[in-house]
DNA sequence: TATAAAATAAGAATTACTATCAGTTATGGT
DNA sequence: ACCATAACTGATAGTAATTCTTATTTTATA
């Protein structure tokens, strides 16, 4: 991968993100610093960071998929309310991979677990 | 829901796979049964089916959903080399609905486990 | 600094699925 | 059995997200 100014731009961006964006929200973001990128360059260079485990395409969770700046293990959650994407510790599967592959026989390379529901933020606001 | 006789074709079709297929897949052999029947009408049941709970859409293993007649707890695996999905026993994450409400104050409504790798059949085949 | 490899912008193309709509079928009351 | 109406169908157009194509520009290396 050699350097290029745009790639820089999309995953610095990304970094500012404490929830996970899809390209589309990530492409609004990025176009107020670099106003002529191409959402093209978008997706081939976040497939790209992917690919190189630089960073995480989070799939399974709408119509579109999501971007995670953190490569550690750990899980998702969607509030189906106000669309933000959580992260969720992996402490609460202990010992997953090694089970799984135990009990199944089957190599495992990816693993991805994605909960759905209502934040506590939406929990808490009264309005339904 | 009313009776239609090509919800019954493509539940019962759904029905004979061991492994969770396509729409597409299931579709060319729905049409073996009933060569008129539109695609339309395929997705439309399935997400009927779904959304009664008589069938459970798979989402974030490729591009496209896979569906499940199995309703019950578990998980997926999908494997590279021959695409099947196959099943994965829920006790390779005991109480994990509960722990993750515990631990992060969310509301869990639906959740999914995905994994990927290869499988016993594709490891244990010499080419690789 | 020449050159080859990699990256870009812009827009066309593709894929998986959903919406529309006119015609057909199922169901419940009479 | 007959009718009203609600549900369903096939065919096809439409859509959203993503990928492909191509001509041009950047970057890394000799």
């Amino acid at each position: 991968m050699n350097y290029s100014r745009q790639r820089e731009i999309i995953l610095n961006t990304l970094k500012e993100y404490v929830v996970h964006p899809t390209a589309e929200s990530l492409y609004s973001k990025i176009k107020e610093k670099d106003p002529k990128i191409s959402l093209a360059t978008l997706y081939r260079n976040l497939n790209q960071l992917a690919d190189n485990g630089i960073i995480k395409k989070i799939d399974g969770l709408e119509d579109s998929a999501h971007y995670d700046h953190n490569t550690g293990e750990h899980y998702h959650f969607i509030c189906k309310k106000c669309k933000r994407v959580f992260d969720v510790k992996p402490d609460v599967a202990p010992d997953l991979i090694r089970k799984t592959e135990d009990s199944t026989g089957f190599l495992i390379e990816n693993h991805d677990v994605v909960f759905s529901g209502v934040c506590k933020d939406c929990r808490e606001s009264v309005s339904n």
